[in-house]
DNA sequence: TAGGCCATCTGGTCCT
DNA sequence: AGGACCAGATGGCCTA
C-alpha cells in the first residue's frame, strides 16, 4: 500500500518542500536558489561526514588575518570570505535538497511503474495493493506461465494456472489472486482429489492481461473470504510439474527448497477478469466486485493480442450480486461442513 | 508491541 | 559539475 505524501514541514520546516505535493515536480519548483536557505541543516541528527564545504570554511576562517594591506591595516577580506563561505554553504544545501527532490521524484516514477505493472498482473484492486515484492513476483510468475503455455502450446487449466502464479507469494496475495481469478473452493477441491471440473469451463480468460476499465465497470456484486482455517494447504509443485514437465523457476530455486507448506487458499468463488476495488479483506470479509469487460480501448496494451472476444468475454462464471449470493451459499456450505 | 511495508533523506559511485 | 542510480538509515503507519 502506497501511503499517501505526508506534511514535509516536520522534516524541513522552513524549505518549500513539501509532502503534499504529490510529485517532485512540484518540489522542484517550489525549490528557490540558494539567496535565503534556512539555518537549519537538512541532517537531521545524522552523524554525517562534513563537507567539504565546512572543511573549507574552518581554513578560511583561520586564514582571515594573515594579510594586511600596504598601510598595514587588516584588510576586510574576512567578511568577504565568511559571506562566499556562506553561499557556498547555502550552495551545499540547495543542492542537497535538489538532489532530495529528484531522489523523490525518481521513486514515485518508479512507484508509478509499479503501480501500471499491479493493473496487467491478473490480479488489481485499488484498495488493497500488492507490495512491492509480492507484484513483482506475481509479475515473474505470469510471465514465466505465460511463456510456457507459449512453448508447450497446451492450455492449462485454471487451478494450475493459479497455482503457478501464486508460487513464492505470500498467503495474503495468494489469497488476492485467487479472489482475483474466481478459483472457487469447489474447483479447487476437486482439482485436490484429481478432477477436473474446472475443465469444463475456458480457462483462457486468466491469460488474458486484466485490463483495467473503470467506466465500463458492471455494477458490483458481493463475495465473501473465508477464514483461511477452513481450508486446505495445496503442493503446488506436484501439480505444476505434472502439468508443465519442467520444473518450476520457483521450485527449482534454492529458495523453495525443502519442505513445502503452501499457504491455504482462500476461495471467494466469484469470478472476476479485473477487480477494480473492493478488496477489502481486512475489514469485514464483504466486499464488492467490479466485473470489466474490456473492449479495444487505447493503444497501451491492447493489442488484439489480449483481446477478449466479445462473445466470450466472461468464459467463466460471471457472477453479479444475485447471482454472486447463491454463488456465495454454495460456498459456504462447501466451506462450513 | 513487533513486524512488515513504505517514503524520504543521505552519501557514495558512476557516467556524461 | 551535475544527474542518475543505489543502498543504508530512519521514522511513520498499519495490522496481527
Amino acid at each position: 500500500m502506497l501511503t499517501l505524501p505526508f506534511d514535509e514541514s516536520v522534516v524541513m520546516p522552513e524549505t518549500q518542500m513539501c509532502r503534499k505535493f504529490s510529485r517532485e515536480t512540484e518540489d522542484l519548483k517550489h525549490l528557490k536558489k540558494p539567496e535565503g536557505f534556512p539555518k537549519q541543516m537538512l541532517h537531521q541528527g545524522k552523524s554525517i561526514k562534513r563537507s567539504s564545504a565546512e572543511d573549507t570554511e574552518k581554513e578560511e576562517v583561520e586564514d582571515d588575518h594573515e594579510e594586511d594591506d600596504e598601510n598595514g591595516l587588516p584588510r576586510r577580506r574576512g567578511l568577504r570570505k565568511k559571506k562566499s563561505i556562506k553561499m557556498r554553504m547555502d550552495r551545499v544545501k540547495f543542492r542537497r535538497q535538489e538532489a532530495n527532490a529528484r531522489e523523490r521524484n525518481r521513486m514515485h516514477g518508479l512507484n508509478d511503474a509499479l503501480d501500471n505493472l499491479r493493473k496487467v498482473v491478473p490480479c488489481y484492486s485499488k484498495t488493497q495493493k500488492l507490495s512491492k515484492i509480492e507484484t513483482l513476483r506475481l509479475a515473474k510468475n505470469y510471465i514465466w506461465a505465460l511463456s510456457e503455455i507459449l512453448r508447450i502450446g497446451k492450455r492449462p487449466d485454471l487451478l494450475t494456472f493459479v497455482q503457478n502464479l501464486c508460487k513464492g507469494l505470500s498467503q495474503p496475495t495468494t489469497n488476492l489472486v485467487a479472489g482475483c481469478l474466481q478459483l472457487n473452493a469447489r474447483s479447487f477441491l476437486m482439482g485436490q482429489a484429481g478432477e477436473t471440473a474446472h475443465h469444463a469451463r475456458s480457462p483462457y480468460s486468466t491469460f488474458y492481461p486484466p485490463y483495467h476499465s473503470p467506466e465500463l465497470s458492471t455494477p458490483p456484486g458481493h463475495g465473501t473470504l473465508e477464514n483461511s482455517k477452513s481450508m486446505k494447504p495445496y503442493n503446488y509443485c506436484s501439480a505444476y510439474e505434472s502439468f508443465y514437465e519442467s520444473t518450476s523457476p520457483e521450485c527449482s530455486s534454492p529458495q523453495f527448497e525443502g519442505p513445502l507448506s503452501p499457504p491455504p487458499i482462500n476461495y471467494n468463488g466469484i469470478f472476476s477478469l479485473k477487480q477494480e476495488d473492493a478488496l477489502d479483506y481486512g475489514k469485514n470479509y464483504n466486499y464488492g466486485m467490479h466485473y470489466c469487460a474490456v473492449p479495444p480501448r487505447g493503444p497501451l496494451g491492447q493489442s488484439s493480442v489480449f483481446r477478449l472476444p466479445t462473445e466470450s468475454h466472461f468464459p467463466y462464471d460471471l457472477h453479479l450480486r444475485s447471482q454472486s449470493l447463491t454463488m456465495q451459499d454454495e460456498l459456504n456450505a462447501v466451506f462450513h461442513n
